[in-house]
DNA sequence: AATATCACG
DNA sequence: GACGTACGTGATATTT
């Protein structure tokens, strides 16, 4: 039947398919010759996914469109005409026909024609379509194509997952598609180099559009706009004009030599297929599509070793080789295996997340790829859910004791390395039980120094990514909510292939990362900045910080009172009642009922009513002030006095935060459960807070601080000899900045022209723009953009680090800082609002991730440096460390501490400034601080 | 599960 | 009046 009524056809962008699978993947390569097939496998996943997503759909016909060559009729129309973009990378180009193979591989319509761009074949399908009757879906988001909209023609962004119709157009352009080329022709297009009319956007060209009906109209009565420049440059310009309308204008006559009916959906060959995901070497891919076909997975061999990367042979995951270790004997020849081999992969299960007050459950260990077992100790005979279960173990289970009584001296051997994924957790857990798990490499930690910046680090990205297999799954042992039950009720016909999957899978990642760090030249960052701080982190997570639980009782219930007092005014002021937590709510109540002036909606619809919208309205109405109080009440109570509480440690009546040393990209910690870097300070009322965090009887809180040192350290990066000469001569340095800045001597500087000077300093760290410093001010982005240039007047080697590491960046695809810490930056190469962030990104990195590296290296030094005193390490939060020791003894803690944290850079960098450090004391935390 | 908001350096 | 814009995090409440 030909193409018709009841006929859906789906159109697929092909290279945008194919940059977008190119850009999301990390460079991988064929295991058996190293050809890069990263964007090739990028582009199956998602065809594979598409085609799943759309079974059983309404689609009829589909099919993916490629460009073919670079040069296509508007290259004779305007030379110039996509001039600007650069290259392809070489590492894509010979994955190219790659693509086309897959997608026949897929058995779907594979079409491209010379000397027309893909986009000109996609128009001409579409309006073939959209003639005889039928619907067409075109899977793109380029702008370009937003022109075939309506009348049964839609698109649909497969990143986003939404539908772009006839709304979505105009939300875009501002007018309905048959006006989109109209609109692209005045605002041109720069990633396409059309040229447009200067000084014309999309907003003006809309507006133009609308005002005269479409762009000849528009050209041919242009004498009659109002603004003296823009008549002119319609005037100056149509000609420009006019080739660019020829230049956006989609060819919907192409000269096809296939029809509709050709592109009517079709099964693949399943040999075919299977045959050319093997060829490519997709492992986890060609499992799951023999899978979804339902025939057997064709077995990928492994290539030979070569010579100068050894690869190591691995058999591929079996769960059904993995052992339950049930007596003496069996663990005896395990622990034989080990001491045969010297290191073996450990990995415990537990009751629960919280180390300090989980119990171990079970041990797994794996010396060799494929061979691994689990010694499971306390699991129980039933399930949970038995309400009436008794608490008997589970047959087949070695007693505890007897246990850890045999593993224990290979756990502390000093001969035995044990690896481990997040071996902070593990060894926190044997800490508690009074094994110290010595030495150990973490390949999480092996993943961060080598791949900060590209992706996670947690066990499933990292055998997703590396050794192409995806873990089991914990949800279906566990399961979740209400009737979730913990790892000790779980039946080890389950638990065994999950506890000793992971540590087959931690020792396969360790034997692949092992001589990767070295190529890397990161063995050094891992050895000296990663893997050391875990014994330090986990000792202070254990001993916590005391919190008393008075304290923010009183606080909350205080805090509820001004709330419904302020809830009642609030109420008052908006005529009714509302829910003053919904951010919904309250634009509807300011914007629409009250009427105020300046909403403006985001694109869920909803207006904004974060706290810079609310202050500009407290000017001309109580309302926004009043929410604001509440919220600021509001967050402290539910976030800080309410929630702290729960985090009490009932055995130790302390709070045990813990920190991820993997979070933040750029090298800084990150805490957690609870975070106790967010604690507030910045406002009086919240600062209060910190007054519930105690020293014990006895003893003092002790905060040390480093004074500026993200300031010092752009000086020295950057070389700033202005900034360093300010630093050596102790002048504060917002005060300087500002003196320098706003022409005010440095005895008459108010507070606020240094508040100001702060922002500048700051927002130079952080990749300044003129736009972000006027927000940040209040001030016009004329003057914030006349303050930038000054400063960078003033101090041009500021200018020069930014675009130097900007190109650093764009060349290499990562930044340094001074210890060698790479932080990557993928998305530097994207293009659009993408490639700005990263820029910004980039120009931060090394000075916080220098700044993170300066403050590890004195934390790991730390417990040594005060072995003796009495006192201990609490808190990191960033650029401060926390102490508590004995009454009488801060004298020469602080003493040491500073020393420590003030030479933390020694003696690998030789810093141009010095670092200097702030203390304080007091018996709780705002007093210390 | 996503979004908005706001706490920190 | 092209465009969108400070860097790095985590927790909570509301809404989908």
């Amino acid at each position: 039947m030909a193409f018709g009524k009841g006929h859906h056809l789906h159109l697929i962008d092909g290279s945008a398919f194919i940059f977008r699978a190119y850009h999301a993947l990390p460079p991988l390569t064929r295991k058996s010759d190293g050809l890069p097939i990263g964007a090739v496998s990028g582009f199956c996943n998602m065809l594979q996914r598409y085609v799943e997503g759309n079974a059983g759909g309404d689609v009829t016909h589909i099919a993916v469109i490629f460009d073919k060559g670079s040069h296509t009729f508007r290259n004779d129309m305007y030379d110039q005409y996509k001039a600007n973009r650069e290259a392809m990378p070489e590492d894509l180009r010979p994955q190219i026909p790659l693509t086309r193979e897959a997608t026949h591989a897929f058995n779907i319509a594979c079409e491209e024609m010379e000397g027309y761009e893909a986009d000109d074949i996609i128009a001409t399908l579409a309006v073939q379509a959209r003639n005889a009757g039928g619907r067409c879906t075109i899977i793109s988001s380029d702008k370009d194509l937003m022109q075939l909209v309506g009348g049964g023609v839609e698109m649909f962004d497969a990143m986003k997952n939404n539908t772009i119709d006839v709304e979505g157009v105009e939300a875009k352009f501002g007018v309905g598609p048959d006006r989109v080329v109209d609109v692209q022709a005045l605002a041109g297009d720069s990633v396409d180099n059309v040229p447009g009319a200067p000084g014309i956007g999309i907003k003006t060209a809309a507006l133009l559009i609308n005002e005269y009906g479409d762009l000849e109209t528009l050209l041919d009565r242009a004498e009659e706009i109002k603004q003296p420049k823009r008549r002119q440059t319609l005037i100056d310009n149509r000609a420009q004009i006019e080739l660019s309308k020829r230049l956006v204008q989609l060819d919907e006559n192409t000269p096809l030599t296939f029809t509709l009916d050709d592109l009517e959906i079709r099964d693949p060959d399943p040999q075919k297929l299977l045959d050319f995901l093997t060829r490519m070497e997709f492992r986890t891919l060609t499992k799951r599509i023999a899978d979804a076909l339902k025939v057997e997975a064709p077995t990928i061999p492994d290539p030979a070793p070569a010579e100068d990367a050894p690869q190591i042979e691995a058999p591929d995951f079996d769960k059904s080789t993995y052992t339950q270790v049930g007596t003496a004997e069996e663990l005896q020849t395990w622990i034989d295996k080990i001491y045969a081999r010297g290191y073996v992969a450990v990995d415990t299960e537990t009751t629960g997340l919280n180390e300090m007050t989980a119990d171990l459950v079970g041990i797994s260990l794996c010396v060799e790829a494929g061979e691994a077992c689990y010694i499971p100790l306390i699991h129980k005979a039933n399930r949970g859910d038995d309400l009436f279960g008794s608490d008997d173990l589970a047959e087949g289970q070695m007693p505890l004791d007897d246990a850890l009584k045999m593993l224990t001296p290979v756990l502390e051997d000093p001969g035995i390395l044990k690896i481990g994924q997040n071996m902070k957790y593990d060894a926190k857990i044997f800490a508690q039980i009074g094994i110290t798990l010595a030495p150990f490499d973490d390949t999480m930690l092996m993943s961060y120094a080598m791949h900060a910046g590209l992706h996670g680090h947690g066990m499933d990205t990292l055998s997703e990514r590396y050794l192409n297999h995806t873990p089991l799954p914990i949800k279906p042992l566990l399961g979740s909510g209400k009737s979730a039950i913990t790892f000790d009720k779980v039946p080890l016909a389950d638990a065994v292939p999950y506890a000793a999957e992971d540590a087959d899978i931690t020792l396969r990642l360790w034997q692949l990362f092992k001589p990767q760090l070295h190529r890397a030249q990161t063995t050094r960052v891992y050895e000296t900045l990663e893997r050391p701080l875990v014994p330090v982190l986990a000792q202070m997570e254990r001993h916590g910080v005391k919190v008393d639980r008075d304290t923010l009782s009183r606080m909350s219930n205080a805090f509820a009172q001004k709330m419904g007092a302020l809830e009642a005014e609030i109420h008052e002021l908006a005529g009714r009642s509302f829910n003053v937590g919904s951010p919904k709510q309250l634009g509807e109540i300011l914007f629409d009922e009250m009427g105020l002036e300046g909403g403006k909606k985001g694109k869920t619809g909803a207006y904004a009513t974060g706290a810079d919208v609310l202050e500009d309205l407290a000017t001309e109405h109580d309302l926004p002030a009043r929410v604001l109080d509440w919220r600021q009440l509001s967050k402290l109570k539910s976030t800080y006095t309410d929630a702290l509480q729960d985090h009490i440690n009932p055995d130790t009546g302390r709070v045990h935060t813990s920190y991820s040393i993997t979070g933040a990209s750029t090298g800084r910690l990150a805490s957690t459960d609870p975070n106790l870097q967010n604690i507030p300070i910045r406002t009086e009322e919240g600062r209060r807070i910190r007054e519930a965090f105690v020293a014990e009887e006895g003893k003092t809180l002790v905060a040390l601080d480093y004074s500026q040192i993200e300031l010092r350290l752009l000086a020295h990066i950057a070389d700033i000899p202005e900034l360093k000469q300010a630093f050596a001569d102790g002048h504060d340095i917002h005060a300087m900045t500002a003196s320098e800045m706003f022409n005010v001597p440095m005895d008459e500087m108010t507070s606020d022209v240094r508040r100001q000077a702060k922002a500048i300093n700051f927002g130079v760290i952080y990749g300044i723009s003129g736009f972000g410093l006027a927000r940040n001010l209040r001030i016009p982005r004329a003057e914030a953009q006349g303050f930038i240039d000054r400063y960078f007047e003033r101090f041009p080697g500021i200018r020069k680090y930014m675009d130097d590491t900007k190109s650093f960046a764009r060349e290499h695809g990562f930044v340094q800082t001074l210890f060698g810490r790479k932080i990557h930056t993928p998305e530097i190469a994207s293009k659009g609002p993408r490639a700005g962030f990263a820029a910004r990104a980039a120009i931060n990195a090394p000075i916080q991730g220098t700044a993170a590296d300066v403050i590890r290296r004195a934390m790991i030094r730390m417990p040594d440096a005060i072995a003796g005193q009495p006192a201990k390490m609490l808190l990191q939060v960033h650029d401060e460390l926390l102490f508590e020791v004995d009454q009488g003894a801060e004298d020469t803690l602080i003493d040491t501490a500073r020393k420590v944290m003030e030479a933390a850079s020694d003696p690998v960098v030789k810093l141009d400034v010095s670092l200097s450090v702030d203390a304080g004391t007091g018996s709780n935390w705002a007093e210390a601080h």
